[in-house]
RNA sequence: GGCCCCUUCGUCUAGCGGUCUAGGACGUCGCCCUUUCACGGCGAAAACACGGGUUCGAUUCCCGUAGGGGUCACCA
């Protein structure tokens, strides 16, 4: 017996979060995935937050949740769903269920469970309930009970996964597992099946983790259709995970952050992450750079590969660089004002942020994230004297002795301060001095901005104008410097 | 351990029996541009895990082996 093939009608997705940690990276491309599925559809992409497991799930979770989707701007579509509020909803279900003879009191004790799995180990069993209370009814009236599915014993079940491909599981592979808790609480199987059902979930699109839940779930969907009537069976796609660069499960240490970190602390666009994103695991022909537009009209399921990917932060750092240069200006202006703002401890003027927003089409050349996009910019806001980094001291260290002496002269005597005309005036000196453009304009980028490597020298000079020009060239001369900095 | 899944350059991938002396991207290296660093341009090295089949013909289909991953709760 097959899950379901075919499909007509509208496409509805979800993304099914339980908030006991942060949105991180795999969850964001699950959620990725499903949002591109449906809108490339027509359809309808959900939210909900499985927050049935209460001692774990967390306000903070929840609200990162929230931030870090509306970041991606994977916008969801009606209210978001909190699973525990529907709680009575489930039992409900289970109760049905029990009454149909679809599921059975259990009144096994965790202490009896726990021998059972001794017992298994020891005898290097499978470790699974044995139904021991299955067919039993001399229930005791004291004590509390958990509801169990009656799942079939014999047969196999086929799901035919849209990016796995067809897999079967034998029947007797799979226990009767636990529907409602002793305490009358749904669990995750019985919750996420009345869920889907209840919103009209027609793709299951998540991660790879839950396929074998797929087999326990389509049996509770066949036990909810002989009891109830009408409960379709939602078509599957269960994507692979995302591991860390050395190939294990990815962890702290490799990107398994929320993806607050990436926007925060990386300094990255949502932009790239969404297209870092889709190429991990999904390919469409040779394209890297997709628009949203793109993807949406291009995303299909089958697109999607079978095997682990492993996650590079030098390619997505790179992307991150693509979109940082065909940025706006004036959107990386207040992207970066802050952590200008941070590091020069204080506000940022009117003036300032003219600046910025000038010299950005040059400085966002440079960077791969925000964070570089910042730093680079520094030179130009800061008061005088300005710090000097250990190349730049080197290159004045080892510059022709007496020449930045003179180029300054020939810069002071200078009316047209544009960036062309100083050129030309360098070029002069050079020549005059017999040497290289270079031999003057790398001391003089030292002096300047406190560094090695910059924007255009010239262009530099002329948005910096002539008096702080030659001011910081009498600083570099008198060797005073805030000192080096990283 | 049982069950399930996966396996093309270092990495992400294209390839859906012949068009493959295997394409693109990141990374690496070289060259060009050039006042530095970038950006940009050009180029190089770099892969079908292994063994059997099927076939006129396998990277593509099947079966093993090896390796990797996932999952086995009154968590989700």
């Amino acid at each position: 017996m097959s899950a379901s093939h075919g499909f007509s009608g509208k496409v509805v997705t979800r993304f099914a979060p339980s908030p006991t940690g942060f949105l991180h990276i795999g969850g964001a491309r699950t959620a990725l995935f499903n949002w591109l599925f449906a809108r490339h559809h027509g359809g309808e992409f959900h939210l909900r937050i499985e927050d049935t497991d209460r001692a774990r799930s967390t306000e903070p979770a929840i609200a990162a949740i929230l931030d870090g989707m509306t970041w991606l701007k994977l916008n969801w579509d009606g209210e978001v769903i909190y699973q525990f509020s529907r709680a009575a909803r489930h039992a409900e279900v289970a109760h049905q269920l029990l009454a149909a003879g679809h599921a059975y009191r259990c009144y096994a004790t965790p202490e009896d469970l726990t021998a059972l799995r001794e017992a298994q180990r020891a005898a290097k069993q499978p470790m699974r309930y044995d139904g021991r209370w299955r067919d039993r009814t001399d229930w005791p009236n004291d004590t509390d009970y958990v509801i169990r599915l009656k799942a079939p014993r014999d047969g196999a079940v086929t799901i035919d996964d849209q990016v796995q491909g067809p897999v079967t599981v034998n029947n007797a592979e799979l226990d009767d597992f636990v529907l409602l808790r002793s305490d009358g609480t749904p669990t995750y199987m019985l919750a996420v099946v009345v869920d889907d059902h209840d919103m009209g979930v027609t793709h299951v699109i998540r991660g790879d983790d839950h396929l074998n839940n797929a087999f326990r779930q389509l049996a509770l969907i066949r036990a909810c259709h002989e009891t109830m009537g009408q409960w379709p069976e939602p078509i599957y796609a269960h994507i692979p995970l995302i591991h860390g660069a050395d190939g294990a499960k990815l962890s702290k240490r490799h990107g398994a952050l929320g993806v607050d970190a990436y926007r925060d602390e990386m300094g990255l666009l949502p932009e790239a992450v969404e297209n870092y994103l889709l190429r991990l695991g999904w390919g469409h022909g040779d394209a890297e750079i997709i628009s949203r537009d793109e993807a949406v009209q291009w995303f299909e399921l089958g697109g999607v590969g079978r095997s682990p990917s492993r996650f590079d932060l030098k390619k997505l750092e790179n992307l991150n660089g693509h979109y940082l240069r065909a940025a706006d200006d004036g959107r990386l202006v207040a992207l970066t004002a802050g952590r200008v703002a941070a590091t020069l401890g204080r506000e940022l003027t009117d003036t300032d942020r003219a600046l910025l927003q000038r010299t950005m089409p040059e400085l966002k050349k440079r960077a791969n994230n925000l964070n570089d996009l910042a730093g680079s910019s520094l030179f130009y806001l800061r008061s005088r004297p300005i710090p000097m980094d250990e190349g730049a001291a080197k290159l004045l260290a080892s510059a022709t002795p007496g020449l930045l002496d003179r180029a300054r002269a020939r810069f002071a005597a200078q009316d047209d301060w544009t960036a062309a005309a100083l050129e030309q005036v360098a070029r002069e000196l050079a020549e005059s001095e017999a040497a290289k453009l270079g031999q003057i304009a790398q001391p003089l980028r030292a002096a300047v901005t406190g560094s090695a490597q910059s924007p255009g020298l010239f262009e530099v000079l002329e948005v910096l104008g002539r008096d702080e020009v030659l001011g910081r060239i009498d600083d570099a001369l008198a060797g005073l410097t805030k000192g080096t900095e990283p």
